[in-house]
DNA sequence: CTCAAACATTAGACTATTCATATATTATAT
DNA sequence: ATATAATATATGAATAGTCTAATGTTTGAG
C-alpha cells in the first residue's frame, strides 16, 4: 500500500530533519569521529549528541566501532550525502525564489 | 555560518516529513488538483489537507491558482521529485540492509 | 439578498520531539 | 579494588507538531 510507503519515507525524512543531526552527518563526511570530537565540532552536549547518534543509528545512516572506551562513528551509506547535497540545491533554489518575491514586492511599491 | 544552513535545511526536511504531505506531493505529480480532489486521493479531512497545503506552500514546494470557488494546487519545483525519488532509493537500500540483519540473526541461532 | 459550496483559519486537546540532568555502563589506569 | 574517562540510557520538563471541531471568507447561483 502507498500509505505505508509514505509513512516509512516520512520517518526517514524526520530522522534527518534536525540541525544537530545534519551537523553530525556533515562532520562524518571526512571520516570516523569519536563522540567527544563530534561534541567539539558541533557544539552539542554529550548526552544530546549520544541521543542524536542513536536516532541516526536506528535509521542506518551511521554505524560505529568501539575501541577501548572510545566509540568511533562513521557514515554507513554514502548515498545519504548525494541526498543531502541535492537537498542543498533544493533550498538554494527556494531561497532565490524567495528573494525574487521580496524584490518584486519592493519594486511594486 | 554553517549552523544556520543546518537549521534551514532541517526545516526543509521537516516540511517533507509527514505521510500526508508526501501523499499530496505524489498526487500532484500528475498535474493540478483541487483541494477536494486531494481529499479524495489521500483520504484526509478537509481542514487537515488545507493545513498541510499551507505548510508546503510556505516552503515553496507548491503553489496554486483560484478559479471561482476552487483552488487548483500544483507543484512549484519539479526538482522536489528528483529528491523524493532519491529518498525512495535511500530507504529501499535501508530496508534491504535491515532484512539482511534479521536474516543474519535467524541464521546465527 | 440569501444560501450553499469550496476552501482557509483558529483554538484547544493530544501526541511526539527535544533537551538537560542525573544515573548507568564499560574499559583502562593505578 | 578504586578511580576516572568516554559513552549510553532513563526521566521529566519544555516545546513543537498534528488533529478535530468550529468558525470565517469568498464566490457563484437563484
Amino acid at each position: 500500500m502507498k500509505q505505508s510507503i509514505h509513512r516509512y519515507k516520512a520517518s526517514l525524512f524526520k530522522s534527518l530533519a534536525h540541525p544537530l543531526r545534519l551537523a553530525i552527518l556533515d562532520a562524518l563526511r571526512e571520516g570516523e569521529k569519536t563522540v567527544t570530537q563530534l561534541q567539539e565540532l558541533t557544539g552539542g552536549e554529550q548526552a544530546t549528541i549520544s541521543q542524536h547518534l542513536a536516532v541516526l543509528r536506528v535509521h542506518h545512516f551511521i554505524t560505529f566501532r568501539k575501541e577501548g572506551t572510545l566509540a568511533y562513528y562513521r557514515n554507513e551509506d554514502a548515498e545519504v550525502y548525494i541526498f543531502l547535497d541535492l537537498g542543498r540545491q533544493l533550498y538554494e533554489r527556494q531561497l532565490n525564489r524567495h528573494r525574487q518575491e521580496i524584490d518584486a514586492q519592493v519594486m511594486g511599491r
